[in-house]
RNA sequence: GCCGAAGUGGCGGAAUGGCAGACGCACCGGAUUCAAAAUCCGGCGAGGUUCACCCCUCGUGUGGGUUCGAGUCCCACCUUCGGCACCA
């Protein structure tokens, strides 16, 4: 009885492509290349999850498909191995990661090979082999070794000019000041310019658990394991200057076949800004001394006098100042330089706000105010990044007493610090408008500071503001005959805001003179805004024409913009400038399992670091990690690797000098940055890469994975191919020109009705829960409860409990997850449906890109639909495996060839398309088709197992073998079609009446326009509806519909 | 709040502006079988009408619009999901 066997075939076919290497690929310049990777998987203990196959077997089809099509694929897989759960699980056994991690590898491995990916397997890496750190320590080099010289024009290999270069810090110009301090000097300013350089940062240190932990091990402020407060400390840390690619790594996305959506999500991520660097100087803080400006002394900062001190005169000496030597790189001591990216709004700053951690604060804080800033900055200081957003909307901050003054009309400006503005954004300081700024509205309005509008609202927003007004317009109109005197008193009856009550006054009066309009609500709502815009709830914030500003008033927005940038550069007060939300890459861990840093720190006779840095050369990697048994947090802030032995973490240098290794490792993200580059030429032990295999095979075609590591896997790996490619080690600017996003699986679709937990236990339905799912609206607490499918019905748009229809259910599907015990084990399914199933399940459940549920009778059919397959070929009633006696070597009917090759043709373009679940049920059309005939044409079921053998290899290469062939499918050329046997020689056209089909007519395919329109008229039903109407218009579309248009 | 994606039968989904619901699941009926499983054949949006075939009305989140014709294009809105969130 041979039914249809999976495991049978399937062990078959895996053992025959390993044995024969069949995906080995080779570099061949005389062949097209495709490179194809997956998204690289983290082999955890789990085991693969059923939404790693979805990406990986919709890559495998693409491959499988292009081979036939004569194309040299390049698709491998690997291990980012390196991270966290291997050394969690070695504190807590004493396993080391090594171990645990090779475990993981084999049995991920073991599973892929199980679902039959064609990777060619002899490229296999993973990130903790040493042959392969050694290189990501040498890409660290590299990085250590370059700084970004902004103003570089070149022309890179690709052939397109650009602004900004990445080059070797041998090429940095030392400034002649430095120069003179002579070598340690230089090497100092070297550091600070490198893109990998050094920082204080703070980092989570979680004292009860004694160990630093990574974000994703932080979750509100607590430890994820054991909920432990963390604290933020300030350490050493490496940090790599990716802000200076920022501009890059936005602009050249432009280029790249990405979904939108995806490099809107990267663009938001850079987060790029355009607007101006204005100075303001702080009142009584400026002196001018022999035509140099200097601070005035530290005493009279810390006792300015304000009544002796004529601040005009302030600003005047400091303008000329500027007007002579310009916009210097770094403002003076006593300059508050702001960052704004609405400049035409400088008539409108009432205050000023320095990030509590700016360097002026001190300086600025006059003896009165001094406790309650010194207050004010400890709080700020002992806030989260968390505290500071989420948690804390209100507004809060403190007025230092000092004052600046404004450069467009000198006026004296107090200035404040407040922790919503950040110390890592821009300046650290801003001037706050508060008219024409949400943030520095509440701020206003909070503190009772001024609010000066400067800038003209539309009428639209006018309009918005006054919507009740506009509501009531109408009753306004009607009430107008009535008199006055009866719209006064709906007025006075109405629970008005000061703004409303003036609006409505402004109306009455209207309406004594005219009929009320729109306009004059508008004009009432715009009276009181110029009047007081702090009235309103809002800011206005939108772009608009500008008052109250001098010699500007009238400019609209961008105007302004353009205009006061310009003055202000010709003034030496003011620039354009750029911001990104993009901060730099904080590239260092406090943990064993990654890679060491090829850093050592220059100690000085007492072993104290000096801040000097050496590198290991090239020629000393890789830096293996040192062999610990002891994965035990250190109880300190200090890296784990500090516990190393002595003589790795010690050396004395040729010259005498004492070094002390780095004790840092990098992250998880540096192996996984640059594997598809060692993918092209993975056994290189000479260089990272070849230059020739690097031009033959990169970029990579087409990339498919997650969408988690849409923002930050893909802008790393983008940073150091761009770093890689301006030191001229690749020749193409991206790395992944074609990105798909997999979508997610979801569990299987749950039903859940709500119960009370009270002894009652009573039904409640899902519109009185509260959004948590723990509560009533009315605070009983309340438990979800599993429904199975026959417990419930739909109602309309809702699905309710069958016995008490009353009640409403949640019905959705979650993400998979253990603790909701609703994850899918890929091992299962194979085991019960083979992989094959399993495969083509994963492409028919619906589009690639979107999420979907999981469901198990969703299997079945598509295992079904494999039976079906085979038993087109086999005869499983017979006793042997052999090929039914239906299959025989005649030639195709015209019915039958049209069926293949509508096939072909739509399986073909499907696979370009990557629609995979439609090129699947077109495979079942043919199947159903050919199922009905009791001969089948051998010719014809050749091809089709070529088309299905992308979908289902294993079941493809064992029908191959019956159909007589000996070797492997895998290079088969693909089918191709005729458009000649696609044509069908009668066509049915549906014929239409004002739009609505009526009735149906076959014709010869070659019949004219009129004799269609003749047997469209004639038909039954048509007819009847077109009697008594005139036909005004006939549209026919050729071979596809007929309608009439009748009145 | 901002940005992005998506709303189509009981369910997953299909449809270059041209017959809405291909294909699959579930369900129902039939054949086969001693019986069942498996398999094969057929039906399957809602309502109306009809012995039946037919035919009619409604129907792609809501409301408008463009068009001979809209799931598809335009405008406004609602809901769900994902991301960002004091970034000046």
């Amino acid at each position: 009885m041979p039914r249809y066997d999976a495991r049978r075939i399937e062990s078959k076919w895996q053992a025959f492509w390993d044995e024969h290497q069949t995906f080995r690929t080779e570099m061949d310049p005389a062949r097209p290349k495709l490179y194809v990777l997956d998204m690289f998987p983290y082999p955890s203990g789990d085991g693969l999850h059923v939404g790693h196959p979805e990406g990986y077997t919709a890559t495998d089809i693409v491959c499988r498909f292009s081979r036939m099509r004569g194309k040299n694929v390049l698709h491998p897989m690997g291990w980012d191995a390196f991270g966290l759960p291997a050394e969690e699980h070695a504190v807590k056994t004493g396993t080391h990661p090594a171990v645990t991690t090779k475990k993981n590898i084999g049995r991920f491995r073991e599973q892929l090979k199980m679902l039959g990916f064609s990777y060619d397997w002899s490229r296999e890496i993973s990130t903790t082999d040493p042959e392969y750190y050694r290189w990501t320590q040498w890409i660290f080099l590299e990085l250590f070794d370059t700084w970004y010289d902004p103003d570089f024009t070149w022309t890179g290999p690709d052939g397109k000019a650009r602004t900004g270069k990445g080059r070797p810090i041998s090429e940095l110009p030392i400034p002649a000041d430095v120069a003179e301090q002579g070598e340690v000097a230089v090497r100092r300013y070297q550091d600070r310019h490198r893109l990998a350089y050094q920082h204080e940062a703070p980092v989570n240190w979680c004292p009860k658990l004694g160990t630093v932990l990574a974000n994703e091990e932080v979750i509100d402020g607590k430890s994820e394991v054991g909920g432990h407060p963390v604290e933020r400390v300030p350490l050493r840390q490496w940090m790599l200057r990716i802000t200076a690619y920022a501009d890059r790594l936005g602009s050249e996305l432009d280029d790249l076949a990405w979904p939108d959506s995806i490099k809107a999500l990267q663009r938001n991520w850079i987060g790029r800004s355009e607007g101006a660097e204005v100075d303001f100087v702080v009142d009584g803080r400026w002196l001018k001394v022999d035509g140099q400006n200097k601070e005035t002394s530290s005493s009279s900062a810390i006792n300015p006098q304000p009544s002796t001190i004529d601040h005009s005169s302030t600003f005047d000496a400091f303008a000329s100042h500027r007007e002579a030597n310009g916009f210097p790189l770094d403002p003076e001591p006593g300059v508050i330089r702001v960052y704004t990216t609405r400049p035409d709004t400088l008539f409108g700053v009432t205050y000023m706000v320095l990030s509590p951690e700016h360097a002026l604060v001190d300086a600025i804080t006059t003896p009165g105010q001094r406790a309650a800033v010194d207050i004010y900055r400890k709080q700020a200081s002992l806030k989260s990044d968390l505290d500071r957003t989420d948690l804390a909307k209100e507004k809060t901050g403190v007025f230092t007493g000092g004052y600046a003054i404004n450069p467009v009309n000198g006026d004296r400006i107090p200035v404040w610090i407040a922790d919503y503005v950040l110390a890592s954004y821009g300046t650290g300081a801003i001037m706050a408008v508060p008219a024409h700024d949400e943030r520095d509205f509440e701020f206003a309005k909070t503190f009772g500071l001024p609010i000066k509008a400067v800038v003209h609202p539309t009428d639209d927003w006018l309009k918005q503001q006054s919507a009740k007004l506009v509501d009531w317009l109408g009753d306004v109109k009607h009430t107008v005959e009535a008199g006055a005197a009866r719209v006064r008193g709906w007025i006075e009856s109405l629970p008005v805001s000061p703004l409303l009550k003036q609006g409505m006054e402004f109306v009455e009066k209207a309406t004594q003179q005219a009929k009320p309009s729109v306009d004059y609500l508008v004009g009432a709502v715009r009276q009181v805004y110029l009047d007081n815009a702090g009235q309103f709830a809002t800011a206005f914030t939108e772009l608009g024409t500008a008052i109250n500003s001098g010699l500007y008033d009238g400019l609209t927005t961008l105007d302004f913009k353009a205009k006061i940038t310009a003055d202000l550069t010709k003034k030496g007060l003011g620039r354009k400038a750029v911001n990104y939300r993009l901060r730099d890459w904080l590239f260092s861990r406090q943990r064993y399992w990654g890679e060491p840093f090829p850093i050592w720190h220059e100690l000085d006779s007492q072993g104290q670091p000096t801040g000097l840095l050496r590198t290991d050369s090239a020629a000393d990697l890789p830096i293996i990690l040192p062999e610990m048994e002891d994965f035990k947090p250190t109880g300190t802030p200090e890296p784990l690797l500090s516990k190393a032995p002595e003589s790795w973490l010690y050396k004395t240098a040729a010259d005498g000098t004492k070094l002390k290794r780095e004790t840092n490792s990098m992250p998880q993200w540096a192996g996984s940055c640059w594997y598809y580059l060692r993918f092209c030429d993975p056994r290189n032990d000479q260089e990272f890469l070849s230059p020739a295999k690097a031009n033959y095979w990169l970029p990579v075609d087409l990339y498919i994975g997650g969408a988690e590591h849409a923002v930050l896997h893909l802008l790393y790996a983008r940073f150091w191919h761009k770093v890689l490619f301006d030191r001229g080690h690749v020749s193409v600017p991206e790395p992944f020109g074609r990105l798909v996003n997999q979508g997610m699986i979801l569990g299987e679709m749950e039903f859940r009705a709500y119960q009370t937990t009270d002894e009652s236990g009573g039904y409640v339905s899902l519109p009185d829960v509260k959004e948590s799912g723990e509560t009533t609206r009315d605070g009983r607490a309340v438990t979800a409860v599993k429904q199975t499918a026959d417990q419930v019905e739909k109602r309309g748009d809702t699905w309710v409990l069958k016995d008490n229809p009353a009640i409403v259910v949640d019905a959705r599907s979650f993400k998979m997850s253990k603790s909701r015990r609703n994850v899918v084990n890929p091992d299962d399914v194979v085991k019960d449906y083979g992989a094959d199933a399993l495969r083509i399940y994963e492409m028919f459940m619906g589009p690639l890109e979107a999420s979907k549920p999981w469901s198990t009778t969703g299997v079945e059919g598509v295992y079904r639909f494999l039976g079906r397959a085979w038993r087109l070929f086999v005869d499983d009633k017979a006793d042997d495996v052999a090929l039914s006696s239906a299959v025989q070597d005649v030639p195709a009917t015209e019915d039958q060839l049209r069926i293949l090759h509508k096939t072909i043709k739509a399986v073909t373009e499907d696979i370009e398309k990557l629609s995979f679940n439609t090129a699947i049920s077109r495979m079942m059309e043919f199947t159903n088709e050919f199922t009905s005939y009791d001969v089948r044409p051998k010719s014809a079921l050749r091809d089709f197992v070529l088309l299905l053998s992308p979908f289902a290899p294993h079941l493809a290469e064992e029908l191959w073998e019956l159909l007589g062939h000996s070797r492997s499918l895998a290079y088969e050329p693909w089918p191709t079609y005729d458009p000649a046997l696609l044509e069908e020689s009668v066509l049915e056209i549906p014929v239409q009446v004002n739009g609505k089909v009526r009735g149906k007519i076959r014709v010869a395919k070659d019949a004219t326009k009129e004799t269609i329109i003749t047997l469209g008229q004639e038909e039954t039903n048509v007819a009847s509806h077109l009697e008594g109407k005139t036909i005004v218009k006939t549209v026919y579309v050729p071979e596809k519909l007929l309608n009439f248009v009748v009145k």
